[in-house]
DNA sequence: CGGAGTTTTGACTGGAATCAACTGCGGTGG
DNA sequence: CCACCGCAGTTGATTCCAGTCAAAACTCCG
């Protein structure tokens, strides 16, 4: 989100000796979209890196398959995030269209160029990548150790705080993913999701006007219920970590 | 691994004219190490992100804890890993010795510069987060879809081949951490830990000589109980993905 | 030897998975 | 228009895997 507030604030019209503001979404930004429908694959987990793409508008989810069938998604990833940040030559991952989906494509070996050339570009490169990591992190330590209440109620909280960082109470959240999506991304199973949104909407807690449009009226009791018990915050200060990466150019 | 065996293979004598090869390693080669204790914490999450570490001798655990108590071990670091790779300007975890820890620390401020500075650092840096991006999918993967067994076998397997890339059987395998830190890692209790170990060694799969030194006895059978089913290894063509970084200087 | 910490083992419980039926909804076509 | 179908989601009954509680056994040290 860093990155389409400083794209967007780019003026157009920049001078020929004023050197523009450069962002990573700016290395895409005369290349084309491309469309993409719900379901489509844009990239398989094992194939070769040979494009890296910029999510312009929907959601992609990134999932991988074991063995019998089973998936896990690890991630969705919205407007402005970047599909093939880390990998080696191969995707380590698959990636869906959750709905409609527009975006800019542009091949590896020129963005890594691109990258590597310009030290504006880098440290928000390595940012994206601690982002993504800091992403992981969080994740893992929902799957080991929250249960399916605190899953949810995660997930719907960074659900919300992803469009608005304020924590007002009614904010309508929108959920573009189907329930299969949310158990696999949760490791849960879809009745365990129904059972459970279900229960919070009972509690008053959230309450949902359409299948993928959702309303929290309680959003400290959400807070409360995803059992990140912020007993100390773990950082100390309360303050949030700083959004600028630690590995300036 | 990539890094020790470049690190190893580089010639004390080399001439003066002659390049000596430049690896993530060597930044810190020069640094004095430090020992700490099993069970010593070398950085705490949430505090600003000082230094970083090479790890010479020993385990480190990686983890996080959340609201009343409950943690969650995100990985292990051993020899030839770097600690604190991926971060803001504050650690995205705490960090303790497993056991006896031999450490190089280096100035983050420095490290940064180093990296910048060196257009043959920086893919390995580069590599260094995307392997460590691989692995948290991997976890998450197993956290989100794998029952008890299939954790613990996924484990042993990952040390055993931590040393050596062949798959022998009858390969020994030392496992410097206690039951909890599995546990910790695994998303599982002591209890369900010692339970599965016990079932493997019941069955032949494993045996074990000391608390901490097991063996493989079937090799193949414990690869498929670890629940992998490379049904299509994902890959399609049967190799493993190139140790390269895609992200050249 | 003793005592603390770690691991194993056992009995029981419980939360989420599984199996299964049903609801609701949007599209499609007779 | 509405009957029909298919799909996503909900709800219910039951099972089972791993968690919990408790106690015993083993290990490592002083």
């Amino acid at each position: 989100m860093l990155l389409e507030a400083a794209s967007h604030r780019r003026p157009h019209h920049a001078a020929k000796n004023v050197t523009p503001e450069i962002t990573l979404s700016s290395v895409f930004s005369d290349r084309p979209t491309e469309s993409f429908g719900a379901g489509a694959g844009l990239v398989w987990e094992g194939d070769p890196a040979t494009h890296v793409f910029e999510v312009v508008e929907g959601v992609l989810r990134i999932f991988r398959i074991i063995g019998d069938g089973r998936r896990a998604i690890t991630g969705f990833l919205y407007p402005g995030d970047i599909l093939g940040v880390s990998m080696r030559d191969r995707y380590l991952y698959s990636a869906e269209a959750v709905n409609a989906v527009r975006v800019r494509r542009f091949s590896a070996a020129s963005f890594q160029q691109a990258i590597n050339l310009s030290p504006e570009l880098r440290p928000q490169f390595f940012a994206k990548l601690c982002d993504e990591m800091a992403g992981a992190q969080e994740q893992m330590v929902m799957l080991s150790r929250k249960n399916a209440e605190e899953r949810i109620c995660t997930f719907l909280l960074r659900l919300a705080e992803r469009k608005a960082g304020d924590r007002a109470d009614n904010q309508d959240v929108d959920v573009p993913m189907t329930r299969l999506d949310m158990a696999d991304y949760l490791g849960l199973t879809i009745e365990t999701v129904s059972r459970t949104i279900t229960s919070l909407i009972g509690r008053g807690v959230i309450s949902q006007r359409g299948r993928h449009d959702m309303r929290i009226n309680k959003y400290s009791m959400l807070a409360r219920l995803a059992g990140d018990g912020d007993c100390m915050g773990a950082n100390g200060s309360g303050e949030p970590y700083a959004r600028q990466a630690v590995w300036p150019a």
